[in-house]
DNA sequence: AAGAAGATTCGCT
DNA sequence: GCGAATCTTCTTA
């Protein structure tokens, strides 16, 4: 299965809402790692969220997947998902990481690598991304560091601003 | 050792 | 629109 990225977030180094704000721990090691590996990790006893790790080896910074369209493999989404809504398949980091079967097996997975996930680069034309302030956090709420695909449906929260 | 908060989702009112 | 669900991690005693 695949699909399309049209939302994410960025945690950058620093930053206090990042998981990476307090240090390396063994949960959040794999954030520390080079530029483009898998952080997975459970929140709030029913969801999955995954991550792409963002700098060099040792900062600690990476980006929120909080949704995908939909491309390739949608009857096995659903499956997953419990729902054959397209719509509300991949809308959301949570619903994101149940469609594509994301746990703590993928933690640390190299996403540029060939494996069970990974990241490509399609050809496409110029899509118009905007840039607001970022969804469910409580500090540093300020910065406009979630970035969505302007009028895509499968987008999660406000797509204004 | 216990409690609270957390990058959310779902179901019901 | 609100609150419960439910697990991991960090804070405080």
């Amino acid at each position: 299965m695949s699909g399309r990225i049209v939302e994410t977030e960025a945690y950058p180094s620093g930053d206090r809402s990042g998981h990476a704000y307090r240090g390396r721990t063994v949960s959040n090691q794999t954030l520390f790692m080079d530029k483009g590996f898998a952080y997975v990790y459970f929140i709030y006893g029913t969801s999955y969220m995954l991550n792409v790790t963002a700098e060099e080896p040792g900062v600690g910074a990476g980006v929120l997947l909080r949704a995908i369209e939909p491309l390739e493999g949608i009857n096995l989404m659903e499956r997953l998902r419990k729902t054959d809504e397209l719509r509300d398949l991949a809308r959301g980091p949570g619903r994101l990481a149940a469609a594509l079967q994301i746990d703590k097996r993928l933690d640390g997975v190299d996403l540029c690598a060939d494996g069970l996930l990974w990241l490509g680069s399609a050809v496409r034309e110029t899509a118009y991304i905007r840039k607001t302030v970022r969804v469910g956090i409580s500090h540093e709420v300020g910065r406009l560091l979630r970035f969505f695909e302007v009028g895509s449906p499968f987008v999660s929260a406000p797509s204004t601003g």
